[in-house]
DNA sequence: CCCTGATTCGC
DNA sequence: GCGAATCAGG
């Protein structure tokens, strides 16, 4: 495989959403994430804009024998491409966690929802049709979630939100979340739906 | 051990 | 230019 337009485009595009090299090499196939992380590089285009795991790690390591040139920062990112590409493919996310299962305490009324800002968060609409198998799981695996505090969320916990903003009963799921994605498995579960399966699926 | 990105260097 | 091997860190 080489690295024709739309390729590097794709990695362009992910590498500037914060998504990692691996998930990046695994979306573009036929490449490992040594090649898009080389090819990053080379673009010129190292340091990103969201939190990176490692993004810190710029610091020059002067280990084998080479100081090699200073790292340049890429002030102009050259010309414009006026390329519009939708490209958008994959599942959607699901609107809508339910607010239940594992919240006791009930909103006071007039109580308006808060949700911590911060990081990107699901929304907590109304109820919904979510497959019986899903929604099981998921109350299982809220019993032994590790109710973590919105500052303990990581790109590998999840990171559905159990409960009410509002009280003390809100904490995060804090499981370990599925690689890419923001919950864990079961979350994910009824998080993500095939357009298929959500489509219609009651009569 | 899993993951992350960074760098080197033969091709 | 490319990317495997390697390195460094969480």
């Amino acid at each position: 495989m080489s690295w024709t337009d739309e390729r590097v485009d794709v990695l362009k595009k992910m590498w500037g959403e914060g998504q990692s090299a691996s998930q990046i090499a695994k979306e573009l196939g036929g490449v490992t994430r040594n090649a898009v992380i080389g090819k990053v590089h080379r673009l010129g285009l190292s340091n990103r804009a969201g939190s990176g795991t490692t993004a810190k790690t710029a610091a020059p390591k002067a280990k084998p024998a080479a100081p090699a040139a200073v790292k340049a920062k890429p002030a102009t990112p050259a010309a414009p491409k006026a390329k519009a590409k939708p490209a958008a493919k994959e599942e959607e996310p699901y609107t809508g966690p339910k607010t239940e299962s594992a919240t006791p305490k009930a909103v006071p009324h007039n109580r308006r929802q808060i949700i911590p800002a911060g990081q990107p968060l699901p929304p907590q609409p109304s109820t919904n049709e979510i497959p019986a198998e899903a929604l099981a799981k998921v109350n299982e695996i809220e019993k032994k979630a590790k109710k973590i505090s919105v500052m303990d969320l990581t790109e590998k916990t999840c990171k559905w939100p159990i409960g009410d903003p509002a009280t003390e009963e809100f904490w995060f799921c804090g499981l370990p979340s599925q690689t890419g994605k923001p919950y864990c498995e079961a979350h994910v579960g009824v998080a993500f739906q095939p357009m298929s399966a959500r489509r219609d699926r009651r009569r």
